[in-house]
DNA sequence: GGCGAAATTGCCGTTTTCTGCACTTAAATT
DNA sequence: AATTTAAGTGCAGAAAACGGCAATTTCGCC
C-alpha cells in the first residue's frame, strides 16, 4: 500500500468514526505502529486530524479545542458573509452547503429578508431557523459527523428535484487549472449535484485557499458564476479569475 | 477510550448539565475515580470547567443567569430522559420526535452507546450529532419554525420506508379515553406516521400532562407500548394506564 | 542501464505518558 | 467529635512516543 493511499485511508477512517487507534490502524493496514505514528504526525501538521496519545481524533469531535486558532480568519469570513448576503433578494430560493463561511453568511442576513433556504448542513439550518422570515427546507439523509452535513443518495436525489436561484458553496480549494477541488468524497458528490441543480453558483472562500488543490475534483471553473473572498476584487491574485469570466466580489 | 476523547466527553457533559459528579463519570466511562479527578484537574487548569468537591461545574453556572423559570420540570425531564435512555441498546434503530423531553433523553445517552438515531427535529439532531458513536439520519422536509421539526409529505414518505425498533415521542396530552392528542396539525400527521412505522412506541411526558386533552387526536392508547413519566410506576395516577396494558416506567 | 541522493519503513532501546492501586491527608456531614 | 467521603501522593506496570539506525525502495540524473 502506498504512503499516500494509506494516509487517505486514515483520514477517511477518522472522518467516518471520529477517532482512530494507532494499533487498530496498524493491524488493519498491516504496517508497523511507527509508520502509523509518523502518518498521524504528518496528517496532524496538515490539519487533517488531531493526534493524541494512542491514536487520533477528528476536528469535528473536539471543536472545543480549536476556536482559539483561527480568530483571524473569522473576521475575513464575516466580510465574505456580508458580501454574499447582498446577493439574496426577497422571494429567492437559495441552496447552501455547510462550513464556517456559510455560517457567517447566515448570520449576516438582514432581518427583513424573506426567502427560502435549502440546506443539509445542520449548523446552517440552525442559523436559518432563527431568522423570522426565512423558510427552511431541510435536505435529509445520513449525517456526516465531521462535515455536519447530510450526504448520500437521498440527499442527491432530493437536490436534483430542485432548481434554486442561487447556490452558495464554501470551498476548500480553488485553482485556475483544476477548478474546485476537495478532500471528502461524499461531500464532493453532493457539491457536484448542488452545482448542477442551481441556476447560479456562488463560491465563498478565504483568499488563502485560492490557488490550492485538493485530491478530488468537484468541477471546472466554468461552472462558477460568482467568487467571493475577503479581498477587494482588484487584488492581483484574483485577476486570473476575472479574466476567466467569473464575477469576483 | 482515549484520554482526550474522555476529556472531551466530560466537557460536553459539563456544558450540558452544568455539573458532573466524579463517581457518575467514573462509572459512565468506566475508569477509576483517580483518572476522573486528574482529568477534572487538567480541564480546570485549562479553564474548561470549575473543579469542586465531588465533581465539577460549568463556568456558565457561576454567572447566576441560570434559567430559573422551570428548573423544577427540567429536573423531572432529566429523570424521564434517564429512564428512556435505558431502553436503547447497541445496534438499535431509533426514531425520535422533538421537544424538550427528547432533548433531555439525548443528553442522557451513555457515551459508549452505538446506535442509529433517526429524527427530523433539529435540536435533537444537534444533540445526537455530538455523540461519538451514534449515527444520525436526518428526515428532511420543510422546517416548522415553532416546533423545530421537519414536516410535510416528504418527511412522512421517508418515515414510511423505515421500520425502526423504537419510536420515542414527547407528547403534550394523554388521556385514558382520548389517547394521545396534540394541537399542531402537521405534527399530528407526522407523529401518526412515526407510530405506525415503529415496532415499539415509547411515550415520554411529565406527569402534569397526564389526563389532559388537546384538540387533535394522534392515536388511541392501544398504540402505546411504553409510557415514561418522572413518577414511580406505582403512582396512583398511572394505574389506569397500567391496567390498559401499557408498560409504565 | 547504472549510480547516488532522498524517501520510506521497520526495528530497538530509552523516555514519557497513562492509569489503577494503596495509603495518607483534608473536608464535609451528622 | 466521629464517620464518611473526596482529595492528594507516591509507586509500578503497561502502553505509547521518541529518536537513531539500517535496510529497502523510489526517483532523478547521467
Amino acid at each position: 500500500m502506498l504512503k499516500r493511499e494509506r494516509q487517505a485511508y486514515i483520514v477517511h477512517q477518522v472522518n467516518l468514526h471520529n477517532k482512530v487507534l494507532s494499533n487498530t490502524l496498524s493491524s488493519q493496514i498491516d504496517v508497523s505502529e511507527d509508520t502509523i505514528r509518523r502518518d498521524l504526525q504528518e496528517l496532524d501538521e496538515k490539519g487533517k486530524l488531531i493526534k493524541v496519545h494512542g491514536g487520533a481524533l477528528s476536528h469535528a469531535f473536539n471543536d472545543f479545542t480549536y476556536p482559539s486558532k483561527n480568530i483571524y480568519s473569522q473576521d475575513n469570513k464575516k466580510i465574505i458573509g456580508q458580501k454574499a448576503a447582498t446577493l439574496i433578494k426577497d422571494g429567492m430560493f437559495v441552496l447552501t452547503g455547510g462550513g464556517t463561511t456559510i455560517i457567517e453568511m447566515a448570520r449576516c442576513l438582514p432581518v427583513n429578508l424573506s426567502a427560502t433556504f435549502i440546506s443539509g448542513s445542520v449548523p446552517a439550518i440552525v442559523e436559518y431557523m432563527h431568522h423570522p422570515l426565512i423558510d427552511v427546507i431541510v435536505i435529509g439523509d445520513k449525517l456526516s459527523k465531521n462535515s455536519k452535513i447530510t450526504v448520500g443518495a437521498d440527499a442527491i436525489a432530493r437536490i436534483n428535484t430542485l432548481k434554486p436561484d442561487l447556490c452558495f458553496l464554501g470551498i476548500n480549494a480553488l485553482d485556475i487549472q483544476h477548478g474546485i477541488t476537495d478532500s471528502d468524497w461524499d461531500v464532493v458528490q453532493l457539491k457536484q449535484t448542488m452545482i448542477e441543480a442551481s441556476q447560479k453558483v456562488v463560491c465563498l472562500t478565504i483568499a488563502e485557499k485560492i490557488n490550492t488543490i485538493q485530491p478530488v475534483k468537484i468541477c471546472g471553473l466554468s461552472k462558477v458564476d460568482i467568487l467571493i473572498t475577503e479581498l477587494p476584487k482588484e487584488h492581483p491574485i484574483l485577476q486570473p479569475y476575472v479574466d476567466a469570466g467569473i464575477t469576483v466580489m
